[in-house]
RNA sequence: GCCGAAGUGGCGGAAUAGGCAGACGCGCACGACUCAAAAUCGUGUUCCCUACGGGAAUGAGGGUUCGAUUCCCUCCUUCGGCACCA
């Protein structure tokens, strides 16, 4: 029905039997055609980005490989759309760069080299050499020239002076402390990096368990506050919520009590101040480093055993939402500030030593947690809210955390509270004006967003540029003996040590501030630290005045469109945050974001719709692919068969259908003109411009919001729409011209080689990506007459045919003119009709 | 439990601003070409009905509206994130 509308060929006049076509396509050779093309392109430097301030920038960024050995299908699902992309701005006249590296440190290299001996040096840039070459054979427009490779000593000695940046700013400390380890990989990990229930490592999948260690860490928390602003950034709300839910901001009072004996002080966070004349006792973590000192020597054996105990049980044991809460009483009390109550001290396994003081106030009557234990451990329970239309404190079957009126909160009595958080709530407001004034607690903030931890016990890293010495502890190594590099002559051992502390001579150094002996430390920094600032070595990768070229900063910065997928929510994408947000206070970078437009690529899964592993055999190999159907065929299909920030599971005989898509392109223009075709006629001339910058618009916009399916969808209609009009005679009008020229322009950033081919066919001058982006002729678009459905109580009856620039009471008498229409009202007059010009009429009878 | 995303033919998916549901493609069926097959080309393809025509249908149910895949409410399913977070 829509056909009707637009179809160039009118339906009458339909040719009864269609010339049979040449179909072979003997002439279409992708594997030979697009080698022509791709190293022709490189020896003219087509995509060669530099500096022009007479045109607007563009700096398209999509997340570099780690380089596995192998370009996967989910690279070229990432990466050719991207390339689209940015081929398009480039047509609309931005001055694109689109660069190209690798995250090149990292475990699996140096795991390998464990089981092979092979270096990982040596195993790393092997797989580079191989996954470049694969990356070639895309036809992307990267930018080679600014290839930048972590794990190249020019490249990691930047990554040293930025930490040492940081450490001269306050932003890296080194401490004790507990963290997570994965016995597998052998080195601590980012709490970013542990996942699911069972907290397994996010590269090997192994549960981690618990380490004390010196590390250095990042002051990442300094930046909470303004991680969770996103003004001004075009992200995905998914990714700007999963960023919100990870930092986790609360709002509450941080409030001191003290210790009956011994006067210690104990400061508690709690997100309800309001209730604090119902804290009953007061609960440690059983790590709280207050917990010896206030045990009562007849509690101590118990306080003791229990401790053992949580230390023995992991993360997830204690961890478990509906386990039965336990806890020991260590004999002390405290004073409850608010009240001057006497309230003893427990120590239980469900308050965590890694939020918040590692200690709380338990308000049993308010807090399900508090009232599962009172009410286990007989602790009293004093109800101080009151719900709205409850006349008096009942015994409480459960906590209540709803609104109502405060009772027995002496000063604070009946005021109201509401379900709000932090001072909007006039109950929790009140409390802590309370508690300011009486000095004995403070409006609080609290994350749950910890420091980044950076040390890694591994080779394979960029090394932590830090020395100590015995007299003058940690310095960093001077500036003009980075970068620090890697020994090449290691052992591969998996001992949990990082193999530079085993190496026997390295670590030793000289003290930067006395000169004496000294060691370096041994631990690498985590690969994060690294892409962090890629997008900043693109900039200058050869640049050694600096980690990148100002002038080269000031044109191309920030990353307009920076595409990735979405599993780097709480890692890459909030590192770099926060990395940015450093410098910039450092001095070294302007701006307060790094990248400005994201877009995320959802992921390709197997063809029997589970995630593509090697051990699953579902793996889908995009040299196959490109040998086989050419890359053109391979990045149409990737940008056709799935929305692409859903993804879906691959279809072999799908890609069938891209091919197909491409010959018959193929055919269109290489095919002499069919013998049978009759002389054409305005009206197939007309059809087909109109068709064609229908087509442009919709694409047009398509490209601005990364629908790139419907890209193809209407690419592979007004083909349709070509063949039929060729087939009307429209071969050889200027509209037929017009329409081969706008649709090479439309489909080039798709499928870049054969519209190249093609163009060059066409004898237009070289190169097709060098061309601007042709502009809608919307007069074009206009139709004469338009057909419109009615309606009569909500059904379509008929349809009219109307001039295009009707009234609406032209359209609604010519509606009620129908014979039809008549019919169905059988002479009663409709109570009402709706017309929705351009679109239906509606009768209500 | 909390937060978020998504449910449309056999399949992937289309549907500017609330206005013709199923574009485009895969698959399938039939036909043309062929000795035959592949390739290619053409036609058809949501489901149901005694098929002229009519009815139902966008996870389920309800609401707003002349009109809902689209807006609102309740629920179900799948996926992702967080989770004893004080």
């Amino acid at each position: 029905m829509k056909e009707k509308e637009t179809a160039i060929v009118p339906v009458a006049e339909a040719k009864p039997k269609p010339e049979p076509r040449s179909g072979d396509n003997k002439s279409y050779q992708p594997q030979t055609l697009e080698k022509k093309w791709q190293d022709k392109w490189e020896a003219d430097q087509l995509y060669r980005s530099v500096i022009d301030t007479s045109k607007p920038k563009h700096y398209a960024l999509t997340m570099l490989p780690y380089p596995s050995g192998d370009l996967h299908i989910g690279h070229w699902y990432a990466m050719t759309p991207s390339d689209a992309r940015a081929r398009y701005m480039r047509m609309k006249g931005y001055n694109v760069m689109f660069p190209m590296g690798f995250d090149a440190f990292g475990l699996p290299a140096e795991n390998a080299a464990i089981k092979d001996g092979i270096h990982p040096m040596k195993r790393t840039f092997q797989n580079i050499e191989r996954m470049r070459k694969q990356m070639r054979s895309m036809g992307a427009m990267f930018d080679w020239q600014r290839e930048a490779i972590s794990a190249d000593p020019s490249y990691y000695k930047w990554t040293e002076w930025f930490f040492i940046q940081l450490y001269k700013a306050g932003l890296a400390y080194r401490k004790m402390s507990a963290v997570d380890w994965c016995p597998n990989c052998n080195t601590t990990l980012a709490r970013e990096q542990v996942w699911g229930d069972d907290r397994h490592c996010e590269r090997c999948g192994t549960p981690v368990i618990k380490k004390d260690l010196d590390q250095w860490f990042f002051k990442a928390t300094k930046y909470a506050d303004e991680l969770l602003n996103f003004d001004g950034l075009d992200w995905p709300q998914t990714v700007k919520t999963l960023q919100t839910n990870w930092i986790d901001r609360s709002e509450g009072a941080s409030v001191i009590f003290r210790t009956e004996a011994g006067n210690h002080k104990i400061e508690v966070f709690t997100t309800r101040p309001d209730t604090l004349w119902g804290a009953t006792f007061m609960v440690f973590s059983p790590e709280h480093p207050l917990v010896e000192a206030i045990t009562t020597p007849e509690n101590k054996q118990a306080v003791e055993e229990y401790k053992v105990q949580a230390a023995r049980q992991t993360d997830i044991q204690r961890g478990a939402v509906d386990k039965e809460k336990t806890g020991v009483f260590t004999g002390a009390y405290a004073i409850n500030p608010v009240n001057k109550e006497r309230i003893p001290v427990w120590i239980a396994d469900y308050v965590l030593m890694s939020y918040g003081t590692g200690a709380i106030m338990a308000v049993p009557a308010h807090d399900e947690r508090d009232f599962a234990f009172a009410k286990k451990y007989e602790l009293p329970i004093v109800q101080v809210i009151q719900p709205e239309g409850q006349e008096e404190a009942a015994v409480l079957e459960s906590a209540y955390s709803g609104a109502g009126i405060m009772i027995n909160s002496g000063p604070l009595n009946g005021l109201k509270v509401t379900t709000d958080k932090g001072r909007k709530n006039p109950g929790i407001a009140a409390a802590i004006n309370w508690l300011e004034k009486y000095m004995i607690g403070k409006e609080s903030v609290n994350y749950r967003y910890r420091d980044w931890l950076i040390s890694r016990q591994r080779y394979w890293g960029a090394p932590i540029p830090m020395v100590n010495c015995e007299i003058h502890g940690w310095n960093p190594v001077p500036d003009d003996q980075l970068p620090v590099t890697l020994p090449e002559d290691v052992e591969w051992k998996p001992t949990g040590e990082s193999p530079l502390k085993l190496h026997p001579t390295w670590k030793n150094t000289t003290c930067p501030v006395c000169n004496g002996p000294a060691t370096r430390e041994t631990d690498t920094m985590d690969t994060f630290m690294c892409s962090s600032w890629y997008h900043l070595r693109y900039l200058s990768p050869k640049y050694d005045q600096g980690p990148f070229d100002e002038a080269e900063y000031n044109y191309w910065m920030p990353v307009d469109t920076y595409t990735g997928g979405i599993e780097h929510a709480t890692m890459h994408l909030l590192y770099t945050r926060f990395f940015h947000k450093a410098l910039r206070d450092i001095g070294i970078v302007e701006g307060h974001e790094p990248m400005i437009q994201l877009r995320n690529q959802g992921m390709v899964l197997g063809e029997d719709g589970d995630k593509m592993s090697k051990s699953k055999g579902n793996v889908i190999a995009p040299d196959v692919l490109v040998n086989r159907y050419g890359a053109d065929t391979v990045r149409a299909y990737i940008m056709f068969f799935a929305r692409w920030e859903m993804g879906a599971p691959w279809d072999s005989q799908g890609i069938e259908g891209s091919a197909r898509w491409i010959k018959r392109v193929w055919t269109l223009f290489t095919d002499p003109v069919p013998s049978g075709a009759k002389p054409t006629t305005s009206e197939v001339t007309k059809n087909l411009r109109r068709k064609v910058h229908q087509t442009l618009k919709r694409i047009t916009r398509d490209f601005e919001t990364f629908e790139f399916n419907t890209v193809i969808s209407s690419l592979m209609e007004l083909m349709n729409e070509m063949y039929k009009a060729r087939e009307a005679g429209a071969a050889g009008s200027d509209e037929w011209k017009e329409a081969q020229e706008l649709y090479l322009k439309m489909m080039a950033p798709v499928a870049p080689h054969i519209t190249e081919e093609l163009w060059t066919q066409l004898g237009k001058p070289y190169s097709i990506h060098q061309q601007a982006w042709p502009t809608v002729d919307e007069a074009a678009i206009k139709e004469d007459s338009i057909e419109l459905p009615v309606q009569i109580n909500g059904k379509i009856r008929d349809r009219i045919t109307v001039p295009a620039e009707a009234t609406e009471d032209e359209i609604k008498s010519a509606a009620l003119a129908s014979e039809t229409v008549k019919k169905f009202l059988e002479g009663n007059e409709p109570k009402k009709v709706i017309v929705a010009k351009g679109r239906l009429v509606s009768i209500v009878m």
